[in-house]
DNA sequence: TTTTTATAGTTTATATTATAAACTTGTTTA
DNA sequence: TAAACAAGTTTATAATATAAACTATAAAAA
């Protein structure tokens, strides 16, 4: 009935980094600071959790002489949003 | 553009809870625990939580000589799970 | 009648998690 | 050159979820 919601996904910041990720090509970690509003700390540790399990890859490069990291969301990574999104629908009802 | 999850409700057995009791008139401990699968402890203390903040209401009776245990949504309860599920939108686009 | 099993929970301990504060490294500006 | 800024990372803390251990009573069995 209640089916278990992925604990990755189940994260206020997470689920929005995946959610913004879901609808771009890939974005940069300064991007998604902005948009979710979230600390450089918990941003950082928590796109390190979403790349250690292959929902995101994560790109360390420089923009000019600036580093500049970029996200991208892996199909894995889509699946299980995807997969999350559906198992929430049986709570919410 | 992401709201603030609330995060009683944003835990996996206490927005199951919430998504039995907003469905029913009311509901007895041993029931919601079938229905989500939790152990005792955990929906003790989850049920607790819930209580304390003012989202249900937590009624300690019998059922002939055997303790019962209702539980109910209250309104405050309700519109806070439907701000929630609002608010959870913004995620799943 | 004494023991065992079952019911209905509560309390407490643990392990995980989210989060922000403090720090690092390099760059631009005054 | 010193101060301020940018882009993150590491680490410490506080909150949380969760299950294990426990309490109390009732029914069933021996």
């Amino acid at each position: 009935m209640f089916p278990k919601l992925d604990p990755l996904l189940h994260s206020e910041l997470r689920l929005a980094v995946m959610s913004i990720l879901a609808g771009v090509d890939s974005a940069e970690f300064s991007y998604i600071k902005k948009q979710t509003g979230a600390t450089s700390g918990n941003l950082s540790v928590q796109l390190d959790k979403l790349s250690a399990s292959g929902y995101i890859t994560v790109e360390k490069g420089f923009k000019g002489k600036v580093p500049c990291t970029t996200c991208k969301i892996t199909k894995t990574g889509l699946d299980a949003f995807e997969n999350y999104v559906n198992s929430l629908k049986e709570y919410l009802i």
